[in-house]
RNA sequence: GCGGGUGUGGCGGAAUUGGCAGACGCGCUAGACUUAGGAUCUAGUGUCCCCGACGUGCAGGUUCAAGUCCUGUCACCCGCACCA
């Protein structure tokens, strides 16, 4: 009979469904697994392959868990605030709101039709009033506790999406979102101060099993540095020039200095610079350049000396020329730096093209030829002279610079604060009011969730105004300090907000008093195994561990970290192996294949096709071979004999290939595990017949990856109602996963030569004796040199 | 430039501590069944000068033994990028 897989796949997800056979149950005594995979934000070109093996990875692991016994919340919910949904609204003038519902219920339907097992009864939406009530309470928190600010500073405008962009949005100088090109503006903008738990998250990455890459992407990220701050005496005005370097044992090298060309000191003693007008022109030429321009003309150095300024080097005292350049950046240390032309790249080509001293500080390079950028003796540097630059002259150039009062060890850190802010309708409100007598003042806690008001427009302001700002209704209102007349915030959350806490809604999501009840975050946090994509490591990973570390010090909840573990599942590609894009139109649609070829294939299929962590390309052949694996595992019904313990001929494989399926599932590699049971399934064919008891372990195997089939036997079978609700993972016996003889290799100086079956538990000396025989014809006449026996493997005889 | 990763048949990919390279799947070849086969089943399938030799990007090295360890080198991919 052949497999009906559309009739059979819809029945189970039914009974699923009826039964609430995967409801986390909040109130249990078994052992809890959260498991959880990033949420999607619902496109309207619904599912895509990538969500399907995204979550296809962490849905084997809960299913076995909970056959295992585990109490599992394999939660899902959607991402749903953002600019896809919004430029469609404004395109098609149908609402957000609208679309969003819309969007939802498709992707919904998409889930239950792949047979995920999640806890659906906890699906959340971002952009549910109920939910946003509480990202907007933990934004309140954060600018009570001084997180939350506001400052004029030159920002990441995309003139495209008119809106401002974080860092993380526009790497590479380009919008995330439309790809044009990002220019600096400066603008009043919200920053949530992250820069403040930068050494937390660095040092929680030391308590979290992630992956290494993972990890090192973070550690990249946060940018730590250490070395030391130091201020430089300007001449011929008094005041002191603070710079940040990660080289103090250079600092007898420093010939010139160089300042941001947005520096704040300039403006301050423009009247001192008799060139301000040059000045002036080089900043508004920087300021013209676009992220990407700047970053092109790594080269070619250009920039203006200050005339009328000088600074003195604090180690050797004389007296060094100042310059403006845009290689120095405003946004990292202080502005400006001490150029040791000598020994840094950037330094030295400035320094040959202004014609600046190079002075060798460090012995090691030619310095007429390039910077020397290695380690050395010390020269030219006074009471460093004849140190080691690692070892000691750092330590000793910071004591010195201590003593004197001008400087001081300190760290920097490449990550910046976190632009939190956008000019746009479809993202939560910010919940402040700005009154000219209080300043800016908190919405109060009883008025959330301030929600989104409804707008006829949703076209951002051309002054990068948000569409908020139009509506008076909403705009004006009463001071909650002092009820005088005061305007709303207008500008809305960037769609990092929401997705930065989802996880602890999950476990509470109908709390109206709380984000989640601390005896359920007590008992379900953290997430055990959290599975998403590589590009979300260095944002959405960030930002929400850095919201976890701010509620667990405000005592919101239990753990400092909110993932015990990290995983990242590698792209699939189109059949050209190429990303798949709509452009390309090597787009695979996952509904397609499952009305097709049916959900277990498919899910089968996307864990099969290669390292789980790899990007590989989708074969619309490959995907046939795990047609063939789903219907040969249906045809076993057709040789299904009875019997309640394995045969004798299939125990040893049927121990091996639990033991081999249970350790992949909890290593990522579904594709051997997947693998194994294939090879177990050709040994059940070879042997022409398959138990009672063997086809119960073997449904259990497969139940993770193929859930819909293995039900559908199960309840054929007799084996029980539901596989799983009654169903256990099987267990193996290590004792019983060898076979009692073993085949091995006889082996001539490296060359193999015979193979033979001994006892597993053979000895050396009975494997050597067995060996030599097979080979004795060939040893005739040749002198043994060395002998080597590795038990169970192989015996390697040394002739000449 | 810096950091990380990957190079294995026609293809996707397997290979505990160094121990039979190519598991499993696709594709291909031949056969069976069939009105038919893009269904199913059976057998075969790294290469060559085929009783033997050669084979894991390339060149060396260590070892009884190297895809795996060491040195050098090339190519591709990803991340960051004038971070002082």
């Amino acid at each position: 009979m052949k497999y009906d897989f559309l009739k059979i796949e819809n029945k189970w997800q039914k009974k699923w469904e009826e039964a609430d056979a995967f409801a986390a149950k909040d109130n249990s005594s078994a052992p809890k697994f959260y498991g959880l995979v990033e949420f999607p934000y619902p496109s309207g070109a619904g599912m895509h392959v990538g969500h399907i093996k995204a979550y296809s990875g962490l849905e084997v692991v809960s299913r076995k868990r909970r056959l295992e016994g585990y109490n599992v919340l394999f939660p899902i919910g959607f991402d749903a605030y953002g600019l896809p949904t919004e430029n469609y609204a404004i395109k098609t003038g149908i609402h957000p709101r609208k679309v969003t519902d819309i969007n939802i219920e498709k992707f919904t339907s998409q889930l239950k039709r792949v047979g995920f097992s999640f806890d659906y009864s906890r699906t959340i939406d971002t952009t549910d009033d109920k939910y946003y009530k509480w990202t907007q309470w933990i934004f309140l928190k954060m600018f009570e506790n001084g997180l939350a600010f506001r400052d004029k500073t030159l920002v990441n405008y995309c003139p495209s999406c008119k809106v401002v962009l974080s860092n993380e949005d526009s790497q590479g100088g380009k919008c995330d979102i439309c790809h044009s090109d990002v220019v600096q503006k400066s603008k009043d903008v919200w920053y949530l101060r992250i820069t403040e738990y930068a050494d937390k998250l660095l040092q929680g990455l030391d308590d979290v099993d992630y992956l290494p890459n993972i990890k090192l992407q973070q550690v990249n990220w946060i940018g730590k540095s250490r070395g030391a701050f130091v201020n430089f005496t300007l001449n011929e005005i008094g005041e002191q020039l603070k710079i940040y370097t990660t080289r103090p044992d250079t600092l007898f090298g420093v010939t010139f200095m160089v300042m941001a060309p947005e520096h704040p000191l300039l403006d301050k003693y423009a009247d001192k610079i008799s060139n301000m007008d040059e000045v002036l022109s080089y900043r508004a030429e920087c300021a013209k350049k676009t992220e990407f321009e700047r970053t092109q003309l790594v080269k070619d150095k250009t920039g203006v000396k200050i005339n009328g300024i000088t600074a003195k080097n604090p180690a050797s005292g004389k007296d060094i020329p100042i310059y403006i350049s845009d290689y120095v950046m405003m946004g990292y240390g202080t502005g400006a730096i001490m150029a040791v032309p000598a020994h840094d790249d950037r330094d030295y080509d400035f320094a040959k093209k202004f014609g600046i001293d190079i002075v060798e500080v460090i012995k090691g390079g030619d310095i007429s030829e390039a910077a020397y950028t290695g380690d050395g003796e010390m020269v030219n540097s006074d009471f460093l002279n004849g140190m080691d630059n690692k070892k000691d002259s750092i330590a000793k150039m910071i004591e010195f610079l201590s003593e004197k009062g001008i400087g001081e060890g300190g760290v920097q850190f490449k990550m910046k604060d976190w632009a939190f802010n956008r000019q746009r309708y479809w993202g939560e409100p910010i919940p402040i009011v700005h009154c000219e007598k209080c300043g800016m003042v908190a919405v109060p806690y009883d008025e959330l969730p301030l929600r989104l008001p409804e707008v006829e427009n949703f076209e951002p302001g051309t002054d990068g105004e948000s569409p908020l700002a139009k509506i008076d209704s909403y705009v004006n209102c009463k001071c909650p300090k002092c009820g005088g007349d005061a305007k709303r915030e207008t500008d809305t959350m960037p769609q990092w907000a929401g997705s930065s806490w989802y996880f602890l809604r999950y476990i509470d999501p109908n709390n109206d008093s709380a984000l989640a009840d601390m005896e359920k975050l007590n008992y379900w946090m953290p997430v055990d195994w959290y599975n998403g994509g590589m590009e979300h490591v260095t944002r959405h990973l960030i930002y929400s561990r850095f919201w976890h570390k701010f509620l667990y010090d405000i005592g919101a909840v239990p753990c400092a970290e909110p993932y015990a573990k990290r995983t990242a599942q590698g792209l699939i590609l189109g059949p050209d192996g190429v990303k798949m894009s709509k452009s390309r139109g090597n787009v695979i649609d996952p509904n397609e294949v499952v009305d097709s070829l049916g959900a277990d294939v498919l899910r089968t299929y996307v864990l099969f096709m290669g390292d789980y962590e790899q990007a590989a390309p989708w074969s619309e052949n490959s995907v046939k071979g795990c047609k063939r694996f789903i219907d040969r595992i249906w045809n076993l019904q057709e040789i299904l004999v009875d019997g309640d313990e394995y045969s004798k001929e299939l125990s040893t494989s049927f121990h091996k290939t639990i033991k081999k399926v249970s350790e992949d599932i909890e290593t990522l590699k579904y594709n051997t595990a997947i693998a194994a049971l294939m090879t177990l399934l050709n040994s059940i064919y070879t042997k022409g017949e398959i138990n009672k008891a063997e086809l119960k372990t073997f449904l259990l195997l497969v139940n993770p990856f193929a859930p819909h089939i293995t039900e559908e036997m199960w309840e054929q079978c007799g084996f029980g109602e539901m596989l799983a609700k009654d169903g256990k993972w099987p267990v193996y016996d290590e004792a019983k996963c060898c076979d009692s003889e073993i085949e091995i290799v006889v082996q001539i100086c490296g060359k193999i030569k015979a193979k033979l079956m001994v006892a597993t538990d053979a000895s050396k000396d009975d494997m050597l004796l067995a060996a030599k025989e097979a080979v004795a014809n060939e040893l005739n006449g040749k002198q043994i040199i060395k002998e080597i026996v590795v038990p169970g493997k192989l015996v390697n005889i040394v002739a000449k």
